[in-house]
DNA sequence: CATTTTATTGAAAATCATTTTCAATAATAA
DNA sequence: TTATTATTGAAAATGATTTTCAATAAAATG
């Protein structure tokens, strides 16, 4: 599991540290407000500010991902490698999906139009197997 | 182009009209404040409240598409056909294709998974023609 | 057509996630 | 050990969206 190493461009403080161990523990995906309850357990001197910080600069660092959710808040992925997420519309809960081995996708619009999507950290809407109903 | 039927369930109203109207006029994608703007032209009355009400009613009657940027605020279809929208990270403008002929993703871990994902209204983020830099 | 019912409206206030402000603190350079 | 300044925490600010509530007006009813 990666640290944040030392470096002359920032200061490694113990806040930073907590949260990023705490998120490292889960593949739940939190919210900042949900990484806040996890990090107050460990330090309950540490602000909701602080962990809204320490979860941006962790993202800067490429430590962890944040992913826009459809519905509100942020959510937090301590594994920053390359993979694919899954985004239930109904609950908002968060899956990861590592072994997308092929992903292809035919349309002459879509060359045309110049985009270039980003294949590598795919997201994917739908409905998860618990919401199914 | 659709029209805003007579129903038993729900009144038809000027203000519903005119937001259903003004939406359906360009394919921009507008925010609601971006409809609010379009709608005062028309009828300078008309308020902000009842135009995030007019666009929740009309996306719950299938008549336009609600769209979740990744940045902050929704964005609105006016054609609720099906269809593909390419999210631009860096602007947060939203493109349409609709010739997404084929689109096939290959995962055993997404077939466990049991999440079904929602092709008809695929969503790529990436990087639009005028952010590629 | 007149009347009644109640869904809808508009303005203001509330909400809620997130960001900013600012003085105090503490990590790290000197 | 001291000095520098990035970081912290609390409170206030922000901004999109939602709720409240009395007034209005669709449309059902007589």
């Amino acid at each position: 599991m990666k640290t944040l190493p030392k470096n002359r461009n920032y200061r490694v403080t113990p806040q930073r540290k907590i949260v990023l161990e705490e998120i490292q523990k889960v593949c739940t995906h939190p919210t900042a407000q949900e990484v806040f309850q996890m990090v107050q357990k460990v330090d309950p001197t540490i602000g909701l500010t602080t962990v809204y910080r320490s979860l941006d600069f962790l993202e800067k660092q490429n430590l962890i991902l944040k992913l826009q959710s459809k519905n509100k808040e942020a959510r937090y992925d301590g594994n920053p490698e390359k993979h694919c997420h899954l985004f239930c519309k109904k609950c908002g809960a968060v899956q990861d999906i590592f072994d997308v081995s092929d992903v292809k996708i035919t349309s002459n619009e879509l060359k045309k139009s110049g985009f270039t999507p980003e294949f590598d950290f795919l997201e994917l809407h739908g409905i998860c197997k618990n919401c199914i109903s």
